[in-house]
DNA sequence: TAGGGTCCGTAAACCGGTTTGCTAAACCGG
DNA sequence: CCGGTTTAGCAAACCGGTTTACGGACCCTA
């Protein structure tokens, strides 16, 4: 007795046990107008009985488009999902992604070949966040002839393009406690990817830099010292106040360039006694949901991450639509938001 | 001037240019030695020139295999990604199928329908979350003859499936508070969904029971009104305090059925004045990586959330591989897990 | 009653690949 | 020099649909 595997069920099944051809069959299905009104139902019903579901695949195939955009990643899938960044983003994408009908697929390196899962993707347009603009699938995929957007790249000339005001939000959160009197500030930066883009200006070298424009202004300069790089969770935020601790610094506010490492770093300056924000002032970057719930609720920038979502996924619409016009690239707001992690700078200063 | 669309390079396009056959240029790329060393890198040499890149659509159809699973899901993308629970889940399904060379596509309602989005979805097999026993889909599903695994559904005599042990971590929970001298607790429940699961088993009843059983043997009902539900997030934690506060109801503990709810809670008790855990103990459910790190770190029952995802993704690769044997249930064990938000009952009861 | 317009349905080409015979030439030992 | 085996490459069928072009039947109208 042997498992006869059940084969499909295809267009030419139906056609033959309603009598009538393939062209009838696909008409009932897909533009049932055509036909007599008897003759469409009486195939549909024939064809739910045989329990027949076209091919997606070989529909796909001939209407040279797959109704599913991907989105591009270059980390494992694993480390993407328990990043809350990452699920506002994918969101966003999702949102107006579903609106407009369509599907999204997940494109990360297979077995650690990003070139490998793009060969394989059944896309009709791209949505790459957090590659550099050098690097080399973006390159492999516009000779592709895909249409594609970038989020938080660099601004290609080729490409629409998606980014936020990094160095204004840094500004913003460096200005707020000069103004609340922090003279000592230590930075808490993200660690730069395996490949970091050689000479690409990426999200930490811009935030980074209007820490540093801002508080040069104010007279103070953020030396390689003040800075510590650690993982955007909030175990590096633990391990970064660790270590900065150690090694003696005592600064009295904390610039972070996410929101996991700055609550991290509450727990880590809790840890020592300190009080937040009587002690210590910390301010975030992101502004991801959690940062409203924390205790004390987090003073950070707001960014519009799903916004970035979004918007890339428009740009992508009309891409494919295929509106001939020159790339755009959309810079989005960033915002200072305060809350309780922020305060006046203790009078009595370490140093 | 107009702009002619580039039309894709075909596969009949390099053989052409190659002087050969499209078998030669198919087997340069699969099957290199089944063709002269020098004849295939010519060819491959052609094929790069031209920008030639097999179309992953015409080889699925070919081949009959997608190299992609699907997750499924009844509720929006919108709403899926800012949940941190899918968000490990998801974590957990990528990690194994990329393992195994599988892309990831996300099957979710799309234009309000799931089975429109079922029938475009072109992929191998599916992971269901979610979806009780008795929903349509499933049986559409099954019809189609698409391999599937259920995730915290119903058992399915026809379908692999993994769920964990809800009830026995219930229990676990609130004979913890009982053995902590709590005897007026307030269960919050969560929410069910629209359509609700007639006559189903879902993850909520089966809390629910545990909580009820473990009571009832230390001689105290759980009524009706000790029950509250609301909305598996913080806020829908914070809403179900206030609620229970206004009408009347002063709890020694409270057993929630979700993270999320929990920390809501604990929030909404000490906007009341209230100390966690002196006044009020709470437990969790989940044990999301969250709950490490809030104040005070939450006691709360630990569920393999990622190991679901993982052990449902390798139920789905054995189906697919088809070995025929019959549909294996797996049963993942919880755990109780002794944090800071629980302590031994206040001596001065209410009541 | 011829001519033109709908209505209904079909055959065949096509989408872009893979795979299955098959043949012709080169090679080989005896 | 001959039969047998490799080696290299090709033509054609196939995957499962969609779409174009065409033709016969029927209905009106002049």
């Amino acid at each position: 007795m042997e498992h006869q595997v059940a084969r499909r069920v295809t267009i030419a099944d139906v056609a033959e046990a309603a009598g009538v051809s393939k062209t009838a069959v696909s008409f009932a299905f897909n533009n049932p107008t055509r036909l007599n009104v008897d003759t469409a139902s009486r195939i549909m019903a024939i064809a739910d009985e045989l329990g027949y579901r076209p091919d997606p695949v070989a529909r796909m195939l001939t209407q040279r488009r797959t109704g599913t955009i991907g989105i591009l990643t270059p980390q494992a899938l694993t480390s993407i999902f328990a990043n809350p960044f990452f699920g506002m983003f994918s969101a966003g994408v999702a949102g107006v992604a579903e609106e407009a009908g369509y599907g999204l697929y997940f494109i990360s390196p297979l077995h650690g070949s990003l070139s490998r899962a793009i060969a394989r993707a059944t896309v009709d347009g791209v949505v790459a966040i957090g590659l550099a603009a050098d690097h080399p699938e973006i390159a492999e995929i516009r000779r592709a002839g895909l249409p594609m957007t970038t989020v938080d790249s660099d601004h290609f000339e080729k490409s629409p393009s998606v980014d936020v005001d990094d160095e204004g939000g840094a500004v913003a959160a460096a200005e707020h406690l000069i103004g609340l009197g922090h003279r000592d500030v230590l930075v808490i930066a993200i660690e730069r990817a395996e490949h970091a883009p050689s000479g690409a200006e990426d999200v930490v070298a811009r935030r980074l830099r209007g820490y540093r424009t801002a508080f040069r202004a104010a007279g103070v300069e953020i030396g390689d010292d003040d800075v510590i790089v650690s993982q955007a969770t909030f175990a590096g935020g633990l391990d970064a106040i660790q270590r900065a601790w150690l090694a003696g610094r005592r600064p009295t506010a904390i610039l972070a360039m996410s929101d996991a490492m700055a609550i991290g770093a509450i727990r880590g300056l809790r840890d020592r006694g300190l009080s937040i924000p009587a002690d210590v002032s910390v301010v975030g970057f992101d502004d991801i949901e959690l940062s409203q719930t924390t205790d004390p609720p987090l003073t950070t920038i707001h960014q519009p991450i799903r916004g970035k979502g979004e918007e890339a996924v428009r740009l992508l619409m009309a891409l494919i639509a295929g509106h001939g016009q020159p790339p755009e690239h959309r810079r989005l707001a960033t915002e200072l938001i305060v809350r309780a992690s922020t305060a006046v700078a203790p009078t009595t200063q370490g140093r």
